[in-house]
DNA sequence: GTGAAAGCGCTAACAG
DNA sequence: CTGTTAGCGCTTTCAC
């Protein structure tokens, strides 16, 4: 019942099993009369050859795995579309891993892929600071493709897909600026990852260049802890010196400031004005319709899986520095 | 450099591969210091069982496949999350397949996956006409665990997982109702699935119960195109009969009623009540706040996979006809 | 153009 | 409690 193999197709064809996986493989060694006797016959018993077998056989095989740390947020969503929509055409498996920002869960997630699962992988790394030691040390043992895209570990060499997070940046801010704001605010993480730092160099630079004096004040540490964020939030724009603009550079955050200044009853663009970086698909909805500085995921996604098979493929590891960077893309709707 | 394998371990603990594989499985025939010996340079090596060995010899493994119809949608990238939580806790690995509504492509995932890469599958049927056939067959020919979620073949005898569509969305309605409401509309797909048909007879039901006639004008029928479904809502809500409260059984739909509002300048919830069924995180921070009916996401993955590995180990085929019902939560708020 | 044979790394009878 | 042995199903030299 579970699948005939190769053997079977063998006898049933007079043929050697050397021979039907050689025309199953179209291989230019057979005749093109056998291959297509064989193909027949496999079709007509819908037969598939064992993938553990090849494998074993083959030392490699044609699944890679996607780590990153959420898959709850339109940005890590699309890029899963976009990383699948190659892998599915390519025929290559696709597994998914979810570090929920935890390191522990990182390092393990690499440790059991130690095992050789997989061919390849793609990656976000999560927030920490114990840097990036794991990514080389399994890269050392495994020696397998790698590809990281948007949280990328500044530090290491390997291949990285990336949006223009300075320059996009850069150019949100002026707009915040230049809409009337004089203090603008920027929410930063804990232990930025180069992604983050980047956004607020960006930030910086802007408010430097527009003659905007960049202080503590300009600042402000969000934590992974929601609950915590919406009181500290609420404190500062409950403060005298409250800001009168901020870039969000992660889609939580923005969400956070929304429901301060609701509850708050300050008034969005008037008492301040919010750029936030999302791919929220509802971001046009909210109450104001929210400005937003959005990824190319599903690109993003789609770059990092052709590189990554390319790179299983042709061997050519010396992708090994690439950086492909996209653009993103600033709406501004009555946020600003 | 690539990994160690068996034999390496056995012969340099001067032992047998078998015993060495009978204490890496903490059998009951191996004494505890040959275990101890043999973990103990096990992961002085860091050494990995291949997965594509044990699992040929085994003819089994533990690798599962997730088919659903899209991740950029909170409702399927919770419940993966939910999924995720417990197949990384077992030890198992998730493949992840999108079928984007496209029959076609959830066919072909399904014939791919005859070759036997997997131990089961967890699914959420996209739409379509042409029935569940191929799900019949490929159980026919593969025999491996299945569990269904939300989106369920309902003539099918296999594990679901579902949330209580009927009574959820006639206590919505209702709610509609009551908020003053007297030609309420349910929006409804080309194809409906069981699902769908389960809430609307829900809303069929809630309106009969309230004394409001059920007719052609408390249905409308979208498709899988947004922009005529913005251009067939856009006409209705700009006729002298258009409605005064909606059901959006989908989140895509609901978003398109208060896309098609907003640019109407109908205002909801005077001119049109409206509670969606969605998981979006933003509904109260829409303008109006939305109503939402949500399904527990994470929840409804968590018992498919739980239910899915649990067939899988104990080979309890008996669970085949199991239904768990998870509730859905009303929240109201100010879109009614 | 085709076949024989070795073996990928592991598990599971079966013997001892 | 430990070892011997026979494969799982496939790919790949190497002969013919």
């Amino acid at each position: 019942m579970k699948g005939i193999n190769m053997i079977q197709l063998a006898k049933e064809l007079g043929l050697s099993v050397s021979t039907v996986s050689k025309a199953l493989g179209d291989s230019h060694e057979i005749s093109s009369t056998t291959k297509k006797r064989v193909m027949e016959l496999a079709k007509k018993y819908n037969y598939k050859p064992n993938p553990f077998a090849s494998n074993l056989r083959k030392k490699k095989g044609k699944q890679i795995a996607v780590i990153i740390p959420d898959i709850v947020n339109n940005f890590f969503a699309l890029a899963v579309d976009g990383i699948e929509s190659v892998t599915m055409a390519k025929h290559y498996d696709t597994f998914i891993y979810l570090t929920h920002e935890n390191l522990e869960r990182e390092k393990s997630v690499l440790e059991h892929l130690e095992n050789g699962l997989i061919s390849g992988l793609i990656i976000s790394v999560c927030t920490g600071r114990e840097g990036y030691g794991h990514f080389q040390q399994f890269y050392e043992s495994a020696r397998l493709p790698m590809v990281f895209f948007d949280r990328v570990p500044d530090l290491l060499q390997f291949p990285k897909v990336i949006s223009n997070n300075y320059e996009s940046t850069f150019e949100s801010t002026e707009r915040l600026i230049k809409a009337g704001s004089k203090r603008p605010l920027f929410i930063q993480t804990e232990e930025p990852l180069y992604t983050l730092m980047e956004r607020r160099r960006g930030f910086q630079d802007a408010l430097v260049a527009n003659g905007i004096s960049f202080t503590d004040e300009s600042l402000i540490t969000c934590s992974e802890n929601m609950e915590d964020n919406y009181l500290l939030l609420k404190k500062l724009f409950s403060s005298r010196k409250r800001p009168d603009g901020i870039f969000a550079p992660i889609e939580k955050f923005a969400i956070t400031v929304y429901q301060v200044c609701r509850d708050l009853k300050l008034n969005i663009p008037k008492d301040l004005k919010v750029i936030g970086m999302t791919n929220l698909r509802t971001a046009a909805l909210l109450n104001p319709s929210l400005s937003t500085l959005s990824q190319p995921a599903f690109d993003m996604g789609r770059e990092a899986a052709t590189l990554l098979l390319k790179m299983i493929e042709k061997k050519s590891y010396a992708a090994a520095n690439d950086i492909i960077v996209l653009a993103n893309e600033l709406t501004i709707r009555d946020s600003v």
